[in-house]
DNA sequence: TAAGTTGATTACCTTATGTAACTAACTATA
DNA sequence: TATAGTTAGTTACATAAGGTAATCAACTTA
């Protein structure tokens, strides 16, 4: 399963994209920059997996993070310029998603 | 891990599009009705996750699947009003890669 | 009858993800 | 000093999802 007759570049983004959680984690950082377990407990992803999500992030350049050796340690997390280029990417799916998905089995936010 | 503070709409919404193979497949029926055998050559996804994908958006009513009784028989695949709409957010994540993703590694298409 | 068509399914194996327990390094409390 | 608590992870183990290749139904053509 390899040869598509897709754009590779679209693809690539598209794999980032479609791969669990990173959408929700990108989404949650565009409120600003957080901590691991508040991105945890916000977005509801287990650590092992969110570690993981970060790690790549950060190595694809959409996340940064920074360490601040206090006591507990602190380390904060924030998107990049290129991360915060997602925010139209994401602003329109949360603007479909309020127009084509029912609010009867999935309840309502703020937003709606 | 379950609770997360965002929209329960978004996150449907997400969880579709951050299936794998979901957005390609998507993207692909941009272009037009299409059959089982193109979707698979054009997007590169093996057939059994193809025939999971088109079931699943066809329940969700992005995906309209249509039956010519002739020999071989022939399925069509197209977008629903629904599936339609979720074009601007594919052109944004179109868009957001030729920005975005270096061609060094991914090569490139028309569209550069 | 044998071979070919399309859309799909099955068996089997490899990744990916979830759960829960555990770690390092340090502080605050008893 | 021993104990418990903090944050940001990691580890072991189990289940779910995905990939590959063979196979199916139903029908046609050679």
């Amino acid at each position: 399963m390899k040869q598509s007759t897709i754009c590779p570049k679209f693809e690539k983004a598209i794999s980032l994209l479609s791969q669990r959680w990173t959408g929700l984690v990108i989404y949650q950082l565009l409120t600003g920059t957080q901590r691991f377990s508040e991105i945890q407990s916000a977005v509801g992803i287990s650590g092992k997996v969110l570690s993981d999500r970060l790690k790549d992030l950060e190595s694809q350049g959409v996340v940064k993070r920074e360490v601040f050796p206090e006591t507990p340690v602190i380390i904060e997390y924030s998107l990049t310029e290129k991360g915060h280029s997602l925010e139209p990417v994401l602003k329109e799916i949360e603007n479909w998603s309020h127009i084509w998905v029912s609010s009867e089995d999935d309840g309502s936010c703020d937003l709606d």
